[in-house]
DNA sequence: AAAAAATATGGTAACGTTACCATATTCAGC
DNA sequence: GCTGAATATGGTAACGTTACCATATTTTTT
């Protein structure tokens, strides 16, 4: 492979100079460029950025540490996340930790070993370690979606907390008062911020929580499925089951079916986080919509602006979800 | 931050010395092993990969580039390849082209300049030289999903043709004759192998092509919805629909519930592409499912092990495709 | 006991680029 | 015609690591 040296070589003229002409950057003769640029061509030079980025410190690529990219919910994000670096020349490299702290560190060593840029990050665990140790070693962190206690740090997310209340709220409108709510991981602050909400709304309506209702497991298809036996089980069971994510609610929408029960006749069911329409034939949950793609992109947005410099507090960016009130809910039967 | 030599400077060693250390190459007496781990600790020293790459010349990162991520069957091909990747120690970039040829040459080349060591390929259309221009580089490449011609290169993808036989097959079987099918670019190998298949099984059914039921587009829903109208408007109007991807089988489901029509009782519908039965309340599509996952996982698989030296002609792998019969396919009225 | 092999460590240079500084030439303003 | 700014180009070193080679010591083999 032809270097920057060759091309110098066969323009005649300094390395530095064809340095100028492939960064546009410092002054050029019209007349050297065109001899530079033809060397170039005729080489088939490409510039090797792993030695740019030696020298100039920086990478121009940002990852994004994610859960689980084959969630729809996350897949929006990191689209979103992409073309926003993309736009900004910058690549993004792609992690999956499926919740597991021990994971996150893993990438997280390699992904400072690498140089990038800046990470955004979705915690695994709401621990303030991670993102102290990232930018401890210089790199800029934007947290997505989760809150972490205790580090200074820009944040993109929805109000979890609220979007909760108001979905309960609909319930409680529709005249359901025994309402499960079958939650994720308790120390991910969605999670937990989830059945904050939650508790709000009832006390709010006066109706006393029933903590045989409240279930914390894992925000995927297998832990709704169990939370939702375990919540059939009780007695009188609930008329209506709030879902923290799209995941959960299949889990519990197949152990309602198994368990012979209709939705919405038997119980009502909603959740949070809806899916494309690209993805769904004919739309049927109740949900609470996030702006998935936006999130992404205005997370990886806002890494790139920190990343050109732009100074200030970290600061917490919150989306509006909205609700989508469809088939799955209606009032107790 | 420290470098290197920082922490050999603190051990008592050479800067090489704690390269072995740090890659577990070479010899080290276990008494100067701990003594480096020690500084290594102390200093809170991370080894720089980007200074390792441009010595070692290779970065450990391959890049996939596809379409469209958010197309749950790619998002579970990149699931896949990230998984393989991951376990290999080699980090994922993620490229969305969007079937744009450019797209996919201003990423092809922002790759080449990062000098990732492999590239996952899903070719924007079937032309051969993108691939010939990354292997002429020295890059290793897969081809992922499509056929590219006149180019010898792995890949990894399942037989269209024969896939699109079985599904118009199933068709043919349930009394068919006039059975549409809406397809992808013209120019995508997947787009021209699947009504290769559909004219194949027609041809042998002994049934006659109408050419007004055969349609090139787009492997999204809104050409899948276009497609669908005018394929409505020919009379007498087919009694079953076979779209070549998921993203058209939902475009072309809005246009029928338009148009009042119910599938699978005023017609039929057959897909490519399943989706996960974490995203689906109750699948009812008939499709051909490709093991998407399976698919990303051996391609990068195949990669790494190229990386690391596999000599060998390059293989086609062909992985099989499974037909799912669901509730959208039933005879004709 | 000598020779060969394994273990242990280090010096030097190079990977390909750009930051930094220096210098030469051209141009504008008065 | 002189001065200062703008334009144009280059030399040197450095980014942080490892490849390559050299050397010294210890262990094994015969």
């Amino acid at each position: 492979m032809p270097t920057i040296r060759d091309v110098a070589r066969r323009a005649g003229v300094a390395p530095i100079t064809v340095s100028r002409v492939v960064n546009s950057s410092g002054y050029v003769s019209p007349e050297t460029r065109r001899r530079v640029e033809e060397a170039i061509e005729a080489l088939g030079y490409v510039p090797n950025s792993v030695a740019r980025s030696l020298r100039s410190k920086q990478t121009r690529t940002i990852a994004l540490v994610l859960t689980d990219m084959t969630n729809p919910f996350w897949t929006l994000v990191a689209r979103g996340a992409e073309d926003a670096a993309s736009q900004g020349n910058f690549n993004l490299i792609l992690c999956n930790t499926d919740e597991s702290e021990e994971k996150q560190a893993r990438y997280l060593n390699v992904l400072l070993e690498k140089q990038v840029d800046g990470i955004l990050l979705v915690p695994a665990r709401s621990r303030p370690e991670p993102v102290r140790l990232l930018q401890q070693q210089g790199v800029e962190v934007v947290v997505l979606d989760r809150r972490v206690p205790e580090v200074q740090v820009d944040t993109v997310r929805c109000d979890s907390v609220a979007a909760a209340r108001d979905l309960t709220r609909h319930l409680l409108g529709l005249g359901h008062r025994r309402i499960a709510i079958l939650s994720g991981p308790p120390d991910v602050s969605t999670a937990a911020d989830r059945v904050t909400g939650y508790r709000q709304a009832l006390e709010e309506a006066g109706v006393p929580v029933d903590e045989r209702l409240v279930l914390f497991g894992g925000f995927n298809q297998g832990a709704g499925f169990q939370m939702m036996r375990t919540v059939l089980s009780t007695s009188p069971r609930p008329t209506a089951v709030l879902a923290a994510n799209n995941f959960i609610a299949i889990g519990a929408f197949r152990a309602l079916r198994e368990a012979g029960l209709a939705v919405p006749v038997d119980i009502s069911l909603a959740a949070f986080d809806d899916l494309p329409a690209t993805l769904v034939l004919e739309p049927f949950l109740t949900v609470v919509a996030q702006p998935a793609y936006s999130m992404g992109r205005q997370a990886a947005a806002r890494l790139l602006s920190r990343l050109g410099g732009e100074a200030g507090p970290p600061q917490e960016i919150l989306l509006p979800a909205e609700i989508i009130v469809r088939r799955s809910t209606a009032p107790p039967g």
